[in-house]
DNA sequence: CCACCGTTTTTTGTATACACTATGGGCAGT
DNA sequence: ACTGCCCATAGTGTATACAAAAAACGGTGG
């Protein structure tokens, strides 16, 4: 059943106050990430709206704002969806968020004052923390954090937005094509040694640190699903119609 | 005035047939683009209606769409107005414009097929004639339909749409801060040497071909004029204050 | 049993009305 | 003459009503 997410949000909505179009953003963009609302969920106005205890007119603002993230798809006439990014895009949100991240880490190198490197620093324990306890939403959480604080202190603040939403989008195609049996063990080193060349202001060395993050991420995704979810989506189709 | 603008948009509405949101998103662009649309002109939804003949519903989706391109900057109860990009702004827009669109080029280098080569090196040779001609406008549209060319055809399509959005924002900083004195001569011998290295498979070479052309481009611009602009802010406010 | 077609239901597209907020100009006080 | 306040105006924020399109459903004929 897809009411669930549902009775979540109308509970945060009761706890919380009023409801503007932001917030509606960032729900449903948490409830993406957080896989709430799984890749190709519809997402009809009137059924948020109620959900929100908002007028489809709010709802609308915060969809198109969605679809301009990439976290919805909007076509005209027809109900808008979470994005379900196939195998082609997924390579190309790496291979782009690669090319962007290791700028903004180059950049950074060396310009990271201590108390910065401290916080990094922080979130890399915490991270490793959560990874020995086996909490792998906090281990996520943590991880996010890195690369959201990297790319808000972006000396170039066009690339630090670029970089914020190419996280966005692959945290999404991680979470549709994660195999769960695989764990995430290399990446929380690789977070030591990328700070460890931001603080020694080895550029080269950090756009390597992180391309080879990126790399061994995209490695765990499972890239042959994509026959799989054809396969079922066929069978469902058929079995249905 | 500024209600010269309006006149064009209302001979293109009355001569065109129904209009959508997509229609006056590309019409608003296209005016910010050819400086119809100064920066920091007032869009006011009302207005905007009337000459296009929708409702405000319409255009406040078109300005949604054009605030999250960058065109314009909405603010909560206020007025939408044109982007007018600060002089910081405008050299990260140019250091983002170079990394991706270097990336781009270095892709696709070797890749392209010679009549994918020739359609560029016709509007390459468009562009000189304007050039000659001193037909400046002819000469920026088909440097545009070059690098869009570019942007389009990229293999990575992420890429390809971050490239088109930094094509837009770079024009309008351009726009804005062209020094009319200076001609752009250097500008279309570059696009040749981007040719040859396409042709060739020379990645790297096409990548520094199109840094120097993005430098060369930056430097036509009149960064003093922050100064001025600084000076006379800084005289208001005290003044005011 | 399956495919096709018309009808009903759902959902979006657009226009409009009302409420709230910001802006600007005039007026009184200094 | 200048400053501060108040009110009229302009403009956006939100909700809602109606029209159009798409999707789902059921019935009919092969």
């Amino acid at each position: 059943m897809n009411n669930q997410w549902q009775e979540t949000m109308l509970a945060e909505v009761k706890a919380g106050g009023r409801i503007s179009d932001q917030h509606i953003v960032d729900m449903i963009r948490q409830a993406v990430l957080s896989q709430r609302l799984p890749p190709g969920t519809r997402l009809p106005e009137v059924a948020l709206g109620e959900i929100f205890g908002v007028s489809r007119s709010v709802v609308r603002k915060a969809l198109t704002r969605l679809a301009s993230y990439h976290v919805i798809t909007q076509q005209p006439n027809q109900v808008a969806r979470v994005c379900a990014p196939d195998i082609d895009e997924t390579h190309e949100i790496f291979a782009a968020r690669r090319l962007v991240e290791g700028e903004v880490v180059a950049l950074l190198a060396g310009a990271l004052e201590p108390e910065q490197c401290a916080v990094l620093a922080n979130h890399m324990e915490a991270e490793k923390a959560a990874y020995a306890e086996g909490d792998e939403s906090a281990r996520i959480e943590h991880s996010l954090a890195i690369h959201h604080y990297l790319a808000d202190h972006a000396p170039n603040r066009i690339l630090g937005k670029m970089l914020s939403e190419l996280i966005l989008r692959t945290s999404i195609v991680i979470a549709l094509y994660k195999q769960p049996s695989l764990a995430s063990c290399y990446l929380v080193g690789d977070h030591d040694t990328l700070l460890a060349c931001l603080r020694d202001g080895d550029a080269e060395g950090a756009r390597r640190a992180i391309d080879q993050h990126l790399a061994s991420l995209e490695q765990l995704l499972d890239l042959r699903a994509q026959e799989n979810r054809i396969d079922l989506a066929a069978i469902f189709g058929k079995l249905g119609g």
